[in-house]
Parts: structure tokens; C-alpha cells; sequence
DNA sequence: TTTGTTATTGCAACTCAGTTGCAATAAATT
DNA sequence: AATTTATTGCAACTGAGTTGCAATAACAAA
């Protein structure tokens, strides 16, 4: 299904991603909205999104679900099987989709249709 | 601190890896050792085995934690960050640890310490 | 093999991200 | 403006995993 109606609630959101490059935690956003939307809203909303190719979600190393919109306005069409990679910092909790591409090999007697990719460091930040 | 003691309720539960290749998730184990132990301690040996690198743990497509034995007997030691990848069939649920290393590149401006790495597709059973 | 030390376990209650049913509300359409 | 139905708020729920504590059982020492 997806997105449909242009709600104040959908905008609210969608601003949150705009005012960001990382990807935020679903936890998060419900904090942020907390006086704006309930939490089933957020969550619902980001089925919606997440439906439409607006934003895709991943899971971090804390095993929260984070989202981020897509840089390029819609979902990669994967010809190779390739996989952009998510990058969180064990120290700040910065997470984000890298703009790369990391090609996964074919393995032998699997058909792999999708892959999860998550590498995690320390960001520039936080590199002593 | 890791595995001390060879308790009853270890021996059942490294048994349960010893019957298997694939990997197996907590739950699984909770529900298959339910009337060997309690769920509590399932858990607990389950970290001890880890903290020990006897057992690995990933996290699986629906959220579930995983683990596997260590095929080597021990955690590679990972000299290029190189990681070994899981493979998740989508139709029958098989979750298994591949046996292959998949490089990954130095990120600009990022200190990448480890490397999740989730397959998902279908296994050779489940492919049509 | 008995005793002492303490790691391990069972239990029951808890945590907390995420979900759900349903009635009320508000987009979009006519 | 009236109608349709997607969306929302609310409150209760779900379910994997955790925790505090008292009881139990490995293991070491004697």
C-alpha cells in the first residue's frame, strides 16, 4: 500500500529526515515526536515510507530498527547484487548508510536475493 | 568471565550444537532444552559460551539472535577484516554460517572494527 | 568423602521495542 | 458541503530477552 494522504503527522516526520544525513532509530524519532504524533503512529508511518521506497530500515548493532531515506530517491535496482553498508559508532552511536558499494560473490547452492550489511567502528569523530 | 563449570545443563546444550550444522536461535533452544532447563539459562550459557568464543551470535532477518559454533574451534582472527557471512533462507527459515570470507575495503574516514553480514534468499531446498 | 566455597540454576517478576483492536478523526474525492 | 475511508490516539498487549535472589550443585581442598 503505502503512503497515501500527506498528513501533518507523515510531514512531521519526513522533516526529521530532512534535517539529517544519518540514519535515525525508530526509538528515536518517537522521542523527538513524543508531543507531536503517539508511538504507533511513527512506527505505522514508517511501514508506510518504508513501503513506498521513501526511507529503507536496518537494524543496529543494539538490535533497535534505524531508517534513513534513500540519497538517491528510491531503492537501489541492484543489478549485480551489490549492498550499500550501514556504519554505526560504537562510541557515539552515529549511524548512517555509506555511499559505496560492496560486491557480494555468488555462493555456491544459495540463491541470495538481499543482504544486510552492517560494519561497526568508531566514526571520524570519535577516532582518538 | 566464560564457561567454568561443565554443569548438566551445559553439556545438554553444547549437545544440541553438536547434532547440527546449521546455526540455531535462542529461542529455538529455549523451546527444543524446555524441559531440560529454564529459559534463563539458556541465555546465560549461551553469553558464557560466547564470552569463552566458543559460540558466535548473530542477529537473523526477523530479529532473532543466533548462534553457531565456531567450526575452527575458536574466533577468527580476522587480519584484513575479512568476516564470514550468514545465510538466512527466507522460505524455510535455515539460518547456517558460510564458510567463506568476503572482504571488505577500507571506508574512508571510518574505523571499521567488525563486520555483520546477513544473506538472505533460499537455501538449495527451498529453491523452486 | 566430607566440607567449604562460589559458580550456576530456577523462579517469577520485570523490561522495553514494537504491535494491535477499535472508536474517533481528518485527508481526499465528488 | 457531504461522503468515503485512510489515518490516528489510546490503552492494552506481545514476546524475546533480562534480573534479583534464594536454593543448589560443581569443583577444590583437606
Amino acid at each position: 500500500m503505502g503512503i497515501i494522504r500527506k498528513t501533518k503527522s507523515v510531514k512531521a516526520l519526513l522533516n526529521e529526515f530532512e534535517q539529517t544525513e544519518t540514519a535515525i532509530s525508530a526509538l528515536e524519532l518517537v522521542e523527538r515526536l513524543r508531543y507531536q504524533m503517539n508511538k504507533s503512529t511513527v512506527y505505522r508511518i514508517l511501514e508506510r515510507l518504508e513501503d513506498d521506497g521513501i526511507v529503507h530500515s536496518f537494524t543496529g548493532r543494539d538490535g533497535l530498527t534505524w531508517y534513513a531515506l534513500y540519497q538517491d530517491g528510491g531503492p537501489l535496482n541492484a543489478q549485480h547484487l551489490n549492498t550499500h553498508p550501514h556504519f554505526q559508532c560504537r562510541e557515539c552511536g552515529k549511524t548512517q548508510c555509506l555511499p559505496i558499494n560492496i560486491p557480494i560473490p555468488e555462493v555456491e547452492k544459495h540463491n541470495v536475493e538481499s543482504v544486510s550489511l552492517l560494519l561497526v567502528g568508531k566514526c571520524e569523530d570519535c577516532v582518538s
